[in-house]
DNA sequence: AACATTTATGTAAGCGCTTACAATTATTTT
DNA sequence: AAAATAATTGTAAGCGCTTACATAAATGTT
């Protein structure tokens, strides 16, 4: 690879000059400016960005950190943030937390130690402690899905017991009043609040919560199908599921039709998170809005404006779940 | 931060030292490199690798690229890659090529620059020759899913023709003659070897080839949604219909659903690839395998044994598709 | 024409680390 | 105990770039 001193004898320039054209940050006449381009395309340079970041402090890359890198939702959530930075000439620098505490610190620390100008962070196993004492850091850094008062401002997130609520509040509106209900990972802070929320709507319709009609299941299709297996082996009737996720929702739905259930017909089932995939299930899937790729954008906006542009942003940080109808509930004649 | 200097100095020794102690590469005494640990730890020192990587000319971190951040195939192969990596302790930097010519260019060059030690990439609008003269540049990589024979050596590839071959064939076996092809964008070097062994298979069976039962879909649910639109718009009957992936596989079994056609009693569906969500579907997916996971990981010990260690590995570089057989098809009785 | 401005370019000191090579100290050998 | 050898540690030169500061060239002013 040439380097920019190669460059700087060819074109017959100083280091600095080249440099200046490379960044396009001071006066170069148009004269030498053609030369040193000249000399960068003979010999087909490229800034090596590890030496710019070092010098500038600056890498023009944010890193992102996801729990995992495969399913839908982090794929969504991934995509519009690496598609906003790159509208910007920013890159994205993308490992996985695996929802462990160790990896996600980790993780944290090797975005860091890369020179990311700023993080973009889906954190699950991490004190909320780490998080104030990272700002303390001085890292730009902005969480997604998670709420902690200390720190408003870094936050972008869902109203998840809101969610869950909405869920449970259709189901207990279409008539249903057995309702079983499929949470997350209840240290999931996320699943805990979804699960308050259904709670909450069942107490609202005066409807008894009974932790048998529980199953905590994992986020995963699996997940789901197992939770039917022991919710149908406890033998109490429920006429609705209610998930926590979608891709549960999904597992649910295979798993109720083995047994030979119908869709809604005998069983309604509720999603959550409004994947892509839900559109095409069979029933189409009934679910909660989870507009995460509109709050990765947001969250690429926000690094944006606050690292590499000087106008202030009002971001909005707090969003809002929404009921999305298509098949998958009956309506229940009582 | 702390930086390296700091240390030294805390812990009373010289630069090198603590260069050593941190890359554990050196004989240092048990005595000095508690003193340095300790200096380490009161200073919270993390080693700044955009330094370490200008200076050692290495990254341990290695660069993927992929079509699209979202996307179950995608997310299959960056999570295994990524997993693999990491029980190096290697890294992996992340970022999308979204199928088109500058921005993958662009995504390996950014790679490149970051100096990482090897490069993953799965490429679809870069020309041959662009790889060929890449392994010139002396920049170790493998790429999955694309053969090019100068570059044998560096390409991780599954038989996509043998692929499509298989997958109507077993409609053919199963008594289907009038069988729709929905295939994936034909640039696309996959998507077009699929086509041929659809078509292969047909020729061996002495069913012609009809070119309005064939739509080039897009790769995504709603280009298997459109393709049934359009291919039942022609009033040509078919049994059965393939896809060149499973995405699209799931879209025309929605659309085929909405247009009162039972699956498979009515119309068969065939896919592509067996993604995980493929077992959810229903009716479940009869499909392809295609092992992107266990590729991915390939590739990653392919980059970790060639550049890190000093084994040489026989890897594998050609993998079959296999037949799924799940609930989509039927046995036809002609 | 002498001086003040403005514009364009060069000089050189880092950024935080690695790594030959040199220097020092400890351990063996005879 | 001196010499030879081995084990530790230090010195200093980069890695490829940015950027304050200094200098030189071009332009304008009176």
């Amino acid at each position: 690879m040439a380097t920019i001193y190669q460059v700087s004898e060819l074109a017959g320039v100083s280091l600095a000059t080249v440099s200046r054209v490379i960044n396009d940050n001071a006066i170069v006449s148009e004269k030498t400016k053609a030369k040193v381009l000249a000399a960068m395309k003979t010999l087909d340079y490229r800034p090596n960005s590890v030496a710019q970041s070092l010098a500038s402090n600056r890498s023009n890359s944010v890193g992102i950190l996801v729990s995992e890198l495969h399913g839908a939702f982090y794929g969504s959530m991934m995509s519009d943030i690496e598609l906003a930075l790159r509208e910007f000439g920013k890159h994205a620098i993308i490992t996985a937390g695996h929802s462990d505490e160790k990896s996600e610190k980790e993780g944290v620390e090797f975005l860091i130690s890369r020179s990311c100008d700023a993080l973009i962070l889906h954190l699950e196993a991490v004190s909320d402690q780490y998080l104030i004492d990272l700002k303390k850091r001085n890292v730009p850094f902005v969480t997604v899905n998670r709420y902690i008062p200390e720190i408003a401002e870094n936050c972008i997130f869902l109203d998840n017991e809101l969610g869950g609520y909405i869920a449970t509040h259709y189901l207990l509106q279409q008539g249903h009043r057995d309702i079983a209900y499929i949470a997350g990972p209840l240290w999931k802070t996320d699943a805990k609040q979804r699960f308050n929320g259904h709670k909450k709507a069942l107490k609202e319709f005066d409807v008894s919560f009974n932790q048998r009609l529980m199953y905590e299941g994992n986020f995963q299709e699996e997940g789901g199908q197992k939770a039917i297996q022991t919710l149908l082996e406890t033998g109490i009737a429920f006429s609705a599921v209610a998930c926590a996720n979608d891709e549960m929702a999904a597992g649910a739905m295979s798993a109720l039709r083995e047994k030979g259930h119908n869709i809604p017909d005998d069983i309604s089932v509720m999603g959550f998170d409004n994947l892509v995939f839900s559109r095409f299930t069979f029933p189409k899937l009934s679910t909660v809005n989870y507009p995460i790729a509109l709050m990765g954008k947001t969250a690429a906006n926000w690094v944006l404006n606050n690292l590499y542009t000087d106008r202030e942003s009002h971001i909005q940080h707090i969003f809002k779940p929404e009921l999305v109808v298509r098949d998958s509930v009956k309506k229940f004649n009582q």
